[in-house]
Order: structure tokens, then C-alpha cells, then sequence
DNA sequence: TGTTCATCTTGACTAAGGTCAAAATTGCAT
DNA sequence: ATGCAATTTTGACCTTAGTCAAGATGAACA
């Protein structure tokens, strides 16, 4: 008999539904849930102008978003890791208006959302939980303005190599050693650098001992020093 | 007998809930809403870590956000102009996470959101309006993000010129003459530049017959050349 | 198992925008 | 009106990160 998958046994439904829905409530959910295919390195999951239909939980792999600018130049707008939801910039529009592009091998939850929309009048915890996803986007957006805005190179690239660290926290993996799932080029057009800064920053962090890199493969050494407790290092080059 | 302010006679109704409620419901919603006195300027709407009980409507005047970092500076987050909603980033955390001040001279109407939850259960287009608030403010912020990795001093300035244009073009206003809301202290933090950059750049833009600038009143003068179609003109000066 | 293409690193030079300083202007408040 | 403080402008100089170029490494595929 084929085990029929569900958000109750996903190791990942903390992150994705934490206490959103009732035990009862979650085979409704589970209902309108459709498991997709694996997407394959480099295959886009949507494309600015495809229909919005959906948004997405990332249930293995890892995605980024990215938009081009009426120059055709790329923006990577994010990095979406197991658990976190994708997709919900295209509700205003009826279409989306960035593209998401599987970083390696990646699977999805897709949740149609006019379904969704009915399911979340019928349960608020579940409406609670997606006005909650939404916010938590913005605030991350409002974050990432401040490290745009006002950060230099070094704190831009600390700041991510944290936030990738709390992330695989969060799904109880090792927040000190960890593979990045991006290229070099994204986290240097996410990060609004050039390709060549990112790559000194981490000789640079590894020089300093607060860093071990190994191609994609991160360690971090002193956690306390890419938090931005860091002195004047000119010596140490 | 006093007349009681209500959303149906409201000029910015179509800006701030656009086809979102029929008439027959627009009296439960006018019922949850509060028109609170007006706010001089400097005073603060709400501030980073005040309980998160309700959303705002701007109906007069005009307010920024901004949050403040670890190290006690300040970023602003978004401008606000009347008939846009702002504090929709405190409802995952329960607390704002940012703060909110009068430019001017403001009036709000306040929207609990305990009660717009309950409320949207019931009338499934406020819930949908609701989601395409938020859905609009991260499409926003994704635009942002482009500007501030990608683009130049240049871009940045005319950018913002165009998004006051276009949003007062949108409640009926001129869309060429008018009067900014922000000092050029806001302008530069906003978009992650110095203040004496800002400055600079609406001297040359005037010297350039792009833009007429007379402190905060502007009147744009070419709009082609501030939405990108700029030549070099370093002979300009 | 090589071949190829993409990714990453390093170095030298450049330019855009930041910083510091000071003057000019504006807007309040008395 | 007058004076003070905040805002804005302008100039000179400097720093950070971008650009260009070339080499090294690594991954994918035949």
C-alpha cells in the first residue's frame, strides 16, 4: 500500500505550520496539498508572467528567486532553504513577478492558494499563519534594507553566511558546518557586490581564522567576530 | 448632528480598499475602525516594540517608518502617503519592529487586527485585500532591493521622484508639481546614500532642466531623462 | 579519463560616492 | 521682527568596492 504523504509525518511542518493548524484540520490541508515532481538544478519552479496559481513549501533542496530589470540584468530576491514558503509576491497580481530556480535537486509542497484562501475561512489559525508568513517577509525585507543601505562588504557577507547558520539551526543541523547551496555570482548579486569582493571576503574570513572554507563548504570558527564584534584586523592580512 | 466619518465617503477609499468590501459590509468595517486624532508632526504613531494591535490607513499628512539597528542608527523603511496602510510587519511577532512618525501634520484610521482577522472570516474579499496589501509591500520591497544593489546614485534619486509622482498621480494629484514630505536627511537614508550626495544630485539634476527643485517643492521637468533614458552628460555642469 | 566550460580566486587600477568642513538657507519660536 | 537651530548646499579630499584581466580550480559529460 503506497504511504500516502502527509504534513503530519513532515519532519519540516514545525517550520512550515508551527501550530497553525489542529491535528483534525490538517487532513483538509493535506487534501488540497499537491507533492510535485523533483525539480533538477537549474529548472524553474515558476517564471515572472506564469499565471499565479500557488505558493510553495520547500520540502527538500533549495530554491532562489530572482527579477530582471527592464536592462535584463538579474536581482536575486532570495534563497529559500526546507520549510520556508515561496511564491506570495504574486498575489496582488494574478501573476507572479519573480522567478524561482531550483539551486540543485529540490522538491515542493504546492498549495494552490484560491484553495487555500476558502480552507483559511473556514480555520483562522490557518489564515493567522499566512498573514504571519507575509509579515515575516516583510520584516526580513526591511532587515535586508538596513544591510543594503547602511553595511560595508565584510558585514553584508557575515550576515548571510549567520543567517544561513540560523536557518540549518532551526532545522536542528549543525549551524557551525554547513554546504551553501548558491554560487559565488548569487550571493555577490543578492548581496549587491561584485563576484570579486564575496571571493576575498572568505580568504579574507579564513585568513582571520574565523572562517574555514572549502569551496561551497563552510565552517564557522568564531561566530562572535562575523556578528560584527570585530576590531581593526589590517595587521592581520 | 454630527456627521460620522465613514470609509464610504472617504476620497482615498479606492486606494486604500479597492472593490474590496461591498457596500452592505462597509458598515462592519467602519464600525471596527477608529479615526484617532491627528498626530503633530515628529510624534510617533507607534514604536518598535509596542504591543502590535492594529494597522493604519493613512487618511492626511504623511509618516515614515524606520527601524533602529543594534548600534542605535536609524534606517528608514517606507514613506507613507494617504490612503496607504503601513505596520503590517508586526504580526508575526506580536510587538512592531519598526517605528512610525508623523513628516507632517497626519491623520490615520486605525484598524484592530484582531478584529480585521474575525472580520475577514466572514467577508472573503477584505481577506483577499488583505493578502494583496502585504503581497504588494514585499513586491515593493523586492524593487527596492534591486535599486539598492544595482543602481547608481542617479537611479536612485530619479526612482524615488517617479514612485511620489506616480502615487500622486494616484489619489488625483499633480503628477509633475509637488511638495516632498521627507527631508533630504530621509531621502538619503532611505535609499542608502549621504545626505550631501542627495544634495548634490537634485542641484545637477535641476542644472540638467530635468527637475526643478525649490527645497521640498519639485516639479519634474523631463520625465524621460529621470526614468532612465539618460545620456551622458558630464558636459552638463 | 580526459576535455571543456563554468566557477572561483587574485592582482592592479579606477571611479563612485562617502567624509569632513564650512557656508548658506530655511523655518520656528520667542 | 529677530535669533537660534536644523536643514541644505558646496567644495576638497579619501576610502571602499567595482572593473578589467588573467590564472586556478572544479564539475559535468563524452
Amino acid at each position: 500500500m503506497a504511504h500516502h504523504v502527509s504534513c503530519n509525518d513532515c519532519s519540516l511542518s514545525p517550520i512550515c505550520l508551527p501550530l497553525a493548524v489542529a491535528p483534525a484540520q490538517l487532513d483538509e490541508l493535506d487534501r488540497i496539498i499537491h507533492r510535485g515532481r523533483p525539480l533538477k538544478r537549474g529548472e524553474h519552479l515558476f517564471r515572472a508572467a506564469d499565471d499565479f496559481q500557488a505558493v510553495y513549501a520547500v520540502r527538500s533542496g533549495s530554491l532562489k528567486t530572482y527579477v530582471l530589470s527592464d536592462e535584463g540584468d538579474e536581482q536575486v530576491t532570495g534563497f529559500y532553504l526546507p520549510g520556508e514558503v515561496l511564491g506570495m509576491d504574486g498575489i496582488s497580481t494574478a501573476h507572479h513577478v519573480s522567478n524561482a530556480k531550483a539551486l540543485e535537486t529540490a522538491t515542493v509542497c504546492e498549495i494552490p492558494f484560491s484553495k487555500l484562501e476558502m480552507l483559511s475561512q473556514k480555520i483562522p489559525s490557518l489564515q493567522h499563519h499566512f498573514f504571519s508568513l507575509m509579515s515575516n517577509e516583510i520584516r526580513s525585507d526591511r532587515e535586508l534594507h538596513m544591510l543594503l543601505s547602511k553595511k560595508n562588504a565584510d558585514d553584508r557577507v557575515a550576515s548571510l553566511l549567520l543567517s544561513m547558520s540560523a536557518r540549518h539551526q532551526r532545522r536542528g543541523l549543525s549551524e557551525r558546518a554547513f554546504r551553501l547551496p548558491m554560487s559565488r555570482y548569487d550571493i555577490a548579486n543578492y548581496l549587491g557586490l561584485a563576484v570579486e569582493t564575496v571571493s576575498r571576503i572568505f580568504t579574507r574570513f579564513q585568513n582571520n581564522q574565523w572562517l574555514r572554507v572549502e569551496g561551497r563548504d563552510v565552517e564557522i570558527l568564531d561566530r562572535g567576530s562575523l556578528c560584527g564584534e570585530r576590531q581593526n584586523l589590517e595587521a592581520s592580512l
